[in-house]
DNA sequence: GTCTATAAGCGGATAGAC
DNA sequence: GTCTATCCGCTTATAGAC
């Protein structure tokens, strides 16, 4: 593994466990073993590494949604909750950068708007994937703004679940994703058909795969 | 205005523009116009000014709570809405405190256990509510898991709609506000009688009063 | 690519005079 | 209550040898 790589990979535990706060560009240094002016050759500053790590982040999002699209068709229910399962792993796994997401947007307005980007893509995403529900049967038609409030309230709960956890001090385990797919199962069923209901009664009974 | 009132004002103004870690004791004091020095006598550390500025926080929303119940019945469309109103108001007046929420509290274990008991009350605040709301035939019947999901779902949007504004780059104004309300209606729509659905596609047809 | 050494500056915090 | 002066420690970042 390279040495940038393992700076990037020590950064990201080091901000998880500390915050971006506590950890220093010595820190991390001494965390992969080398020297703070050897790290300095790799980044331009901490910043620089920030950045560096949402570039990973992003790479590695789109990457495992490609998986699941590869395997589940976008639409159904069962690569609905694939993705909000995946999203929360994702999430936890960068757990920092969405917990001090605004603060360190507001310090670097070169990771704003890069964020912003990937943050419309996404929400492009869920609504073509709901408007490919419609198409299945899955979702009973739906009005355009009814499409635009439903992938909105969907990236919501998927983007904020895990900040939620946090915050009421609740362990991040699988009661707690558990639950998190319990809400989004309650935001879609008053759009699903007849038939994707039945399917999703039958799912309920045992919760989470 | 006392200068400790004054130190916690102008740390509110400075934390919410920069954010906590942009902003030092020192340049809290120069805001004030008094010395570094004499901040040190009203405050401990930077960490007695956040949690000094939790209590007002705190007071500042059961006040407001309490000017809604004592005009508006708990459990009614009506209280909702402008319960929810009050809560981005509140979160727009204190976001710095929102916004590194998570941060804040993994530096500071007395902040933290001070907030997730105010946590714990706001949810059973929401929860209680709804309870009303099924007594007042505003919502139907509900078993005591979907209370406990609705609640939660509620209280998450509550919670995060500023956030989620602020985080896609889009403007906290009365649009955005106005969609955050639409979204509380999309949640509680499934579980209102046909009395109190009537009441709401009335008022919807005006969105934000 | 990696190290050592170090400059430069800042932020938090205290002591003691007024 | 408020100020001035000041200290310590830490962090960032660079220079230059290997």
């Amino acid at each position: 593994m390279k040495t940038r790589d393992r700076i990037i990979a020590a950064a990201i535990d080091l901000f998880n466990e500390q915050g971006t706060k506590g950890v220093t560009t010595n820190h991390i240094a001494a965390a992969v073993g080398i020297s703070p002016g050897n790290l300095y050759y790799h980044f331009r500053n901490k910043g620089d590494i920030l950045r560096a790590i949402f570039e990973e982040m992003d790479a590695y999002g789109l990457e495992r949604y490609r998986e699941i699209t590869a395997e589940t068709p976008p639409g159904t229910l069962a690569a609905m909750e694939r993705c909000f399962v995946m999203i929360q792993e994702y999430n936890w796994r960068y757990r920092f950068f969405k917990r001090e997401l605004t603060a360190l947007l507001l310090d670097d307005p070169l990771l704003r708007e890069r964020f912003r980007l990937t943050h419309r893509q996404m929400l492009a995403i869920v609504r073509q994937s709901n408007e490919c529900a419609v198409a299945l049967g899955v979702f009973r038609p739906l009005a355009e703004r009814e499409l635009d409030l439903l992938s909105e309230a969907i990236w919501m709960v998927a983007l904020f679940w895990l900040n939620y956890l946090e915050v009421g001090g609740e362990p991040v385990d699988d009661a707690g994703l558990g639950r998190g797919i319990e809400q989004l199962r309650l935001l879609i069923a008053p759009y699903l058909t007849e038939g994707a209901r039945a399917e999703l009664a039958a799912k309920s009974e045992r919760p989470v795969p």
